[in-house]
RNA sequence: CGGGGUGUAGCGUAGCCCGGUUUAUCGCGUCAGCUUUGGGAGCUGAAGGUCGCAGGUUCGAAUCCUGCCACCCCGACCA
């Protein structure tokens, strides 16, 4: 029979693992915690680098690549940064291998051990901090604004495909700016960046906050991030913005000359999102059926699909299809025509409706004769009858319309899934059934953030900005607390 | 990295406890042919296996033992 997919009310990791297995968007591989990204899941990745890299020029940045190696000493100068990601590098130690001495494969050359081991990079603040204080000595050479695309590797104990693996795609922007204020404004500006394409590209609402100390980035002075909430009640971060403060340029000796004729050290930003919005992309809108992609990021944005008897009839379909085809092609339409004769029309609809295609045609020989088409769309399985006449314009409306709808949807979602807690024992019912973001009084404390995490599980997803500020007291202490912050079990 | 589970054809599985008519079961898929085609087609025939890998015990191992690899769940950890 087909392919099924476990029922996300039975078990949701697993209907997300069905779901990604068999959309055909990633495997895993025979290296630990490693995926393979597959075609039609590499497809979707490749039109989230477009929207973003476009969105990166028209901001005023440009891309750049630095080494995948790290040399172990620069790691070291940036105490915190080394504290964070310590834990979890991989680590170059040889650089040659030789035959065994009883013939039994190939081994290690001792005799090849490097002087100073590199770490693969897990970020690449330090290999780019060291590089930028060679390119910087004036304010003439202010700001920089680059960004690279990378693979970087975080040896991490438990993996789950696209949303934590060993191994994993993102980008990242690495800033210098002349002053506070600008390196701030900076950090802002791409959170914003990707508030906005989580917002129109993937259909995703996201929450913009500050991390706690506890959540911040290893070196950062404050990190930003956006919030999404999935279908299961769980948030996932779904990007980060750090505002580094002078903390990099101080440890590898970044100064620039004022205006002024002053030495004084940079500021600093990074910020980055990867391969685990895929993750996010599916957890947040998909169901029993399949994926459910949103149109601006649709590999296949319309699929024809022919329903025949004859092959008289199957020629003449062939020519109504490519017509379509065409006239949907020139409004920038992507359109896969399948017209295999192997399978039968309900396979390929349910084959499409498992990979998440937005909009599906079928025409038929009664098609043919009334000049209609039937329109079908994913998101909401509704089926219609559309006229031939203008229908470029109506299926370019239709895929704008499911666009925003797939958008409110998850809004819709968010919305009736965001609570309000007054006490630990609240916090943690609502954890236990729904889950969700849950408001609640926190005295400011990492402390507190931690028992509280003990206790429930849930972590602060962020304080987000623009906060109500209003007085209250901490679920826990009791202690006066100024404003409420956002708590939720996360991935 | 700790605890638990799993690994048999492309996928899902029976067999394992209690070693031996087992030339390893069944379904889906694949291939060939015919009939089909408006929601996952039917019939007939065929191909497809280092039983995760490596050792060991034994006359004999998918089955028992040891080590390793990978995956899943829980925990610890995690920008």
């Amino acid at each position: 029979m087909a392919k099924e997919i476990t029922p996300r009310s039975q078990d949701y990791s697993q209907w997300y693992q069905d779901l990604v297995i068999k959309a055909d968007l990633a495997e895993t591989s025979a290296v630990r915690g490693c995926m393979v990204i597959k075609p039609y899941g590499y497809a979707i990745w490749e039109k989230m680098q477009q929207a973003l890299d476009r969105m990166f020029k028209d901001t005023g940045h440009v891309n750049a690549y630095f080494p995948l190696f790290i040399p172990k000493s620069f790691f070291s100068k940036e105490a915190s940064h080394i504290e964070g990601f310590a834990k979890e590098c991989a680590i170059v130690t040889h650089y040659r291998l030789k035959n065994a001495p009883d013939g039994k494969g190939i081994i290690v050359d001792d005799e090849a051990k490097l002087d100073e081991e590199y770490i693969v990079r897990p970020t690449s603040e330090t290999i780019i901090w060291n590089t930028y204080r060679n390119w910087i000595q004036s304010y003439r050479d202010l700001p920089i604004l680059v960004n690279q695309w990378a693979n970087v590797v975080r040896w991490e104990m438990r993996t789950r495909l696209f949303l934590r693996t060993a191994e994993f795609l993102w980008q990242e922007g690495h800033t210098a700016h002349a002053t506070e204020q600008e390196a701030i404004e900076e950090t802002l500006k791409m959170l914003h960046v990707y508030e906005q394409f989580a917002n129109q590209f993937l259909a995703l609402p996201v929450i913009k906050g500050v991390k706690t100390a506890n959540e911040r980035f290893a070196g950062a002075m404050e990190t930003y991030c956006i919030e999404a909430l999935m279908q299961d009640g769980k948030a996932l971060q779904a990007g980060t913005s750090h505002f580094l403060g002078q903390n990099f340029a101080k440890a590898f000796d970044v100064r620039f000359t004022s205006k002024e004729g002053v030495q004084n050290y940079v500021w600093a930003t990074s910020w980055g999102v990867s391969t685990r919005l895929m993750g996010a992309l599916v957890m947040a809108h998909s169901d029993d059926e399949g994926l459910i992609l949103p149109p601006k990021l649709a590999p296949i944005q319309v699929v024809i699909i022919p329903v025949y008897k004859s092959e008289d009839q199957q020629k003449a379909l062939n020519k109504y299809a490519t017509k379509i085809k065409s006239m949907l092609e020139l409004k920038q339409i992507s359109v896969k025509y399948d017209n295999r004769d192997t399978h039968k029309p309900g396979f390929k609809f349910a084959e499409y409706e498992l990979k998440g295609v937005p909009v599906r045609i079928a025409i038929g020989p009664r098609d043919l004769e009334n000049q209609t088409v039937e329109v079908a769309r994913r998101d909401t399985k509704e089926k219609s009858v559309y006229q031939f006449v203008n229908l470029d314009t109506k299926i370019e409306n239709l895929l704008n319309n499911i666009q925003q709808n797939i958008f409110n949807k998850a809004l819709d979602f968010r919305d009736n899934n965001t609570f309000y807690a007054d006490s630990i024992e609240k916090l943690n019912s609502i954890l236990d059934s729904t889950g969700g973001f849950i408001y609640a009084h926190w005295d400011g404390t990492s402390e507190t953030e931690q028992k509280i995490k003990e206790i429930t599980k849930a972590t602060i997803r962020c304080i987000p900005l623009g906060n109500q500020q209003e007085m209250g007291k901490c679920i826990l202490t009791g202690k006066p607390s100024k404003e409420k912050v956002i708590f939720s079990r996360a991935y």
